[in-house]
DNA sequence: TTCAACAAACAGTCAAGACTGTTTGTTACT
DNA sequence: AGTAACAAACAGTCTTGACTGTTTGTTGAA
């Protein structure tokens, strides 16, 4: 029928496919093996054997997650046409960024928390993810500053605005009113480069 | 010894409390009632008597968090000094809003998703919360601004950049990067109403 | 090329432990 | 006495990982 190498891609993909399906339906808790093998068509003697523990599976479907999310993104942003307005551009990358397989990031990281083990996958996943924002955000937002640090803390301003949205839209499921929020951010200059280094300018005149 | 009304208090204190040091510890997955009972010093059949099914636990404990982050906030914000820079307010609310309290929060929002009766409770008493961050954010914030849809989305915008960076720490426990990430958020005029009032002028002659 | 030997993939069952909620019994207050 | 508070044993369900056996693919010698 095929071969060996073929038939293990083809299960330890409907796998983490499916431990990503059960994270973002059921969550952390809800994704016990059993229903991952329900949800992929596997016997659970089939899953034991790619995965020998259930931390295997998981660290192996945080990668999965990983390159999903990256995939999406890069994907996505090259099909989005010339950007005029920062706000649209906002709005955009909302659109890119919530969804599925933020959940399924949320539920590693708020069971990261209480799992050391499983934190320091995650962690050492989200650095990379980090780095590819700070690159994006010092392309677009920051062309002209060089200060890492700088570079830095607007990244994680910028993705703390789109992660804190993104949890709270878990209790107010309201999309419209995360634009309206991410509008507010827009008009306050903090997707506008030129509004950074304004704010800068006045901050280094008052020193 | 004691009534029989102050044996029932004194019992589900110790178990709300239990739960939410639980919901802290262990997370939402961790806090199984042996658990709660064994941090509370009681008896799974007293746990049963006084709450029957997990979920009056979990309800009251909603409750008791709300009650706890209120006072928690109201008492040491009462406790500050006068407010000189707005990036300093931001980072003493930081320390006011992150911490325990926080991360229980969080454990209950996110595990809501997958709950709909949970859900149901936490969104409640969300919306009692957000009530209240926004008559903060008009009084401190916007207090010339009277769009309530404005206001809201200011909050929203505010809280978010707390939540996002409270998610953060979670795999970068770096307490001076957030407060970094704070003082960009200050310098591009997120918590600065003059700010805000300016951009809105601009919007306007845009449109 | 063909077939035997081997290895990998897969399926299903079982035991141990954990959690929830019920039931039965005991102690302390009214 | 009667009732509320508490304690403990128990039944049923679920999850994890181990174990046994079967099917499928790969390799190498005749």
């Amino acid at each position: 029928m095929s071969t060996q190498a073929e038939r293990t891609a083809a299960t330890t993909e409907r796998l983490l496919d499916a431990t990503l399906a059960a994270l973002i339906d059921a969550g952390y808790r809800g994704a016990s093996t059993p229903e991952i093998c329900r949800r992929a068509g596997v016997s659970r003697g089939a899953q034991l054997h790619h995965f020998r523990t259930k931390q295997e599976l998981v660290a192996a479907a945080v990668e999965h997650l990983f390159t999903k999310r990256v995939a999406d993104l890069e994907r996505r942003i090259g099909a989005c046409p010339t950007v005029i307005d920062l706000a649209d551009a906002a709005s955009f990358l909302w659109s890119v960024y919530t969804g599925d397989t933020y959940y399924a990031w949320l539920e590693l990281v708020v069971a990261s928390r209480t799992d050391a083990e499983l934190r320091a996958l995650v962690a050492a996943v989200d650095a990379r993810l980090v780095a590819r924002a700070e690159r994006l955000c010092h392309a677009v937002l920051l062309p002209h500053v060089d200060d890492a640090r700088e570079i830095a803390a607007t990244t994680r301003l910028v993705l703390a605005i789109f992660d804190g949205l993104g949890t709270h839209q878990i209790l107010l499921r309201d999309d419209e009113a995360a634009r309206a929020v991410l509008r507010v951010a827009a008009r306050a200059g903090l997707f506008d480069s030129a509004g950074i280094s304004r704010s800068r300018a006045s901050a280094a005149r008052s020193t």
